[in-house]
DNA sequence: CTGTTAGCGCATTCAT
DNA sequence: ATGAATGCGCTAACAG
């Protein structure tokens, strides 16, 4: 196949001459620009990539870590990314990994091999320990409270929002609190759960392992949530949600079974999804766009390690 | 980050030498040989594949394409490829569309740039058309029928393999026989509605739209099927089915329904899948881990299209 | 067994 | 505005 050597031969040019076309670069007159685009629809001509990123020492290439690409959140998330990549011409390297450690390392092993320029990684299974060994080969931004590490990060504080979520509860009464949680144990759910320990502890209530659901990430878990909920003496009079799906789901059932919110069952959910505007629930907003814009800036101006907090906001609604 | 030159100036000897004992190459005596695996401990040397490829002109890189992975049926059928791949030293590019054009062409733009050395289509979205403008790039490899098509397949004759499932219910007395399709319009899908209009012909018998069922792919659309067929003043009496899982499905609601099978309703599906085995599902084994191979072998070698049909074989237990 | 050297295809000074 | 020359990091003859 042809290459920019073949190219000036045809048009009669240089290869420097060529490459200047190739990346559109001013001070190239009208002719040898025409002649060279002549050549290249003749020879069917197409960049060697390999080539290409030799030379320049990096791919514009980034790669993003994710568990799953059809989760909303990963979605919104990966969005927040992706904009912010196309402005700074990044391309995006998506890895689905559903959460196996093995693709994670897939992902590191590019970074090493400068296949990718940087990588995201939005919720990872792998220790700290494995990601840290590759920082030396490219900068890694992660999507979690990253201080003391040598990784840039963005991220809320999943303690402090998970107590804002209980106060508020509280502030309107309830004390038999329930809660949520995805299928990940990762350490946003770790930090979520030591939050409403602490909270227990602080109002001085027992502990009741019925008020925990864990596995709820779609919209589908809300079924699961309300069936085991139906079936108790003394259900929560509240549920904080992992995100604004599983709440619809377990808002659609209860309207099934005649569970009345937000007054028998308050429902607090995460993310403020538009599903959680069109079916008027009260949610914790997660600036996902936002930190999904942070996290590629951090990624592609590795001057220095940086730890961005971003803030979570309450948006009240009918379900509380 | 260290090169190879620097390698070869840390350990006294020549870059032709580390590349060398990098490639594993023979005629390295132990002195050197150590001495450059020294330095590459010190140096944390990391090869730069672009260059590699660069030079190489390969990438050793085949990507496949596949609507979903998580499905058994593309599941075994990468596993068959994967098999071959470590076998002759190549890795996998697993690009997962979701039926979505525009993953497709990712691929397909990948092999222009060099960034693969083949692809090997599993199940598409695009029209031939599209796919066809790039052969010119490198070799594709289909899991369909495609000659008259400058690329090579690897497949077995739907319009056989169903036809061949038909006469089979036939000569067990079998005229209202209903069957399900998965949810991709393909080509595979097509060949299969042929072959039932054909045969419908043949024995002179009405078509009955309620006999059709769309969108069977995984275990729980069984569920859908039985349902639909309950419902039904005169149900078919043998069922021709998508894949081994969708059967199991069936077959557990005939179970719940007090259906039984095969009396009242006999089921035969294809694949022939370990879930076959167990539930003693007659079907129609399809080689797909034989075909994953082929497919891999005629993507790397690409001295000439081929086109190689492999047959299905009937297994038969006890849902006929 | 080992080193020298010439590419792989492209981008980019540095002159002109 | 344009071209010659150099280098990106590595592989692969070739010569010894």
């Amino acid at each position: 196949m042809a290459n920019i050597k073949e190219l000036a031969r045809m048009a009669g040019v240089s290869v420097a001459t060529v490459s200047r076309v190739l990346n559109n670069h001013p001070y190239v007159s009208e002719n040898k620009r025409n002649a060279v685009e002549q050549a290249m629809k003749a020879s069917n001509y197409q960049r060697n990539l390999n080539a290409v990123h030799l030379s320049k020492g990096k791919t514009m290439l980034i790669g993003v870590i994710v568990p799953f690409v059809n989760h909303p959140y990963f979605g919104l998330l990966v969005e927040g990314i992706a904009n912010e990549a196309v402005k700074n011409n990044y391309k995006l390297v998506l890895f689905q990994t559903n959460y196996e450690e093995t693709r994670e390392i897939e992902a590191l092993e590019m970074l090493k091999h400068k296949q990718i320029d940087a990588l995201i990684i939005c919720s990872r299974n792998s220790p700290f320990s494995v990601v840290d060994d590759y920082t030396k080969y490219g900068p890694i931004t992660l999507c979690e409270d990253s201080r003391e590490k040598n990784m840039s990060s963005t991220f809320v504080d999943h303690y402090k929002s998970f107590s804002q979520a209980l106060n508020y509860l509280h502030s309107k009464g309830h004390k038999k609190i329930g809660y949520c949680l995805a299928r990940n144990s990762g350490s946003n759910s770790r930090y979520r759960e030591k939050a409403y320990e602490d909270f227990l502890k602080k109002i001085n209530e027992p502990f009741v392992p019925d008020y925990v659901f864990y596995d709820c990430l779609y919209f589908e878990d809300g079924q699961t949530v309300i069936q085991r909920l139906i079936g108790m003496h003394s259900p929560p009079t509240a549920l904080i949600v992992t995100n604004d799906q599983v709440a619809a789901g377990i808002l659609v059932c209860c309207t099934e079974e005649d569970i009345s919110v937000p007054d028998q069952l308050a429902i607090l959910s995460f993310d403020n999804q538009p599903i959680a505007q069109v079916m008027n629930i009260t949610t914790l907003e997660i600036p996902l766009v936002e930190i999904g814009k942070n996290l590629l800036l951090q990624a592609i101006n590795h001057r220095q390690v940086h730890h961005d907090e971003l803030f979570v906001k309450m948006i009240e609604r009918k379900t509380v």
